[in-house]
DNA sequence: TGCCTGTATGCCGAAATGGGCATATAATAT
DNA sequence: ATATTATATGCCCATTTCGGCATACAGGCA
């Protein structure tokens, strides 16, 4: 049973925080999604995430929710939509990190997220994502068109 | 093949040295010597770790590899000894991110590391290390008392 | 030279990780 | 109710990780 199990009842100390904070980070498709969270001060939803990395929406689902379990970022659910943003009431040791995240990750990756993530935040109405998945692969089977996802 | 066993042809981008960093620092063992080196501004000694964090020689060493591996420490021999610091021409990540380590990590278990670092390095004769394995266990076989490493 | 000590590393097995795929769940609209 | 869309998750497989053990390597000294 992964010590993730464990979580619900406690068992976990301090120490086994930092560690699953820093594993959390060790993964590229997360540092990619911390790096928007902590550039942008709006919450992101899922199938804006799925636009702006170009990767598939189970990924993202997945890694947002290790992400959680880290104690490292947030969802909110706001209809069909769920929006994610970093921990809110967060440790210092979180607010540490999250500036640098924001400040010293450089590399030509996360530009591209953000270009793409700025392009799509445009397609809001308010705070509020309406269009779903703007980059669907539309499929042609036996004459109908349908959507991917 | 390890993706690690490709540095040595620089094959890597940036994205993947902040992912190997993170990497690096999602092992309790690896923070705890991480902390050590942070919050000392001297070098310490293979055997002075093996003594603070009460750990068996080869897994300090392979988590020092490790660590090295990951641009975040250096090691430099001196005699017998091999002694290591945070990697002194870092980038200002690596800077922001030994502030955040040595600011940031709260626990019980880096206090008694300290602590037991503080009492061995009392045991040095100036800069250098000069007693081996301090807590080495003395194992009798066939009459004869030899240390266990 | 040979021996002792400090350090590094190769091998093994158990466990964890991440991607791909299918599917389950949740909310909304018709 | 049913369909559609957004999101979450269970399963499988290939790869990686980590501890334990043995052993190799390196430097100092008799």
């Amino acid at each position: 049973m992964p010590i993730s199990a464990y979580r619900h009842i406690g068992v976990k100390g301090i120490m086994n925080n930092y560690t699953e904070i820093f594993k959390a980070l060790s993964d590229e498709t997360r540092l990619r999604i911390m790096r928007l969270l902590t550039i942008t001060d709006r919450q992101i939803c899922v199938c804006e995430f799925v636009d702006a990395l170009e990767l598939p929406q189970y990924q993202v689902s997945k890694h947002l929710n290790i992400l959680k379990n880290a104690n490292l970022v947030e969802g909110e659910r706001r209809g069909t939509w769920v929006y994610y943003s970093p921990l809110k009431e967060s440790s210092s040791f979180n607010n540490q990190l999250f500036q640098l995240l924001k400040e010293q990750l450089s590399d030509s990756v996360f530009l591209l997220d953000a270009e793409r993530l700025r392009q799509r935040m445009k397609l809001r109405d308010g705070d509020t994502c309406v269009v779903g998945f703007a980059n669907r692969q539309k499929v042609e089977c036996s004459g109908i068109s349908y959507n991917k996802v």
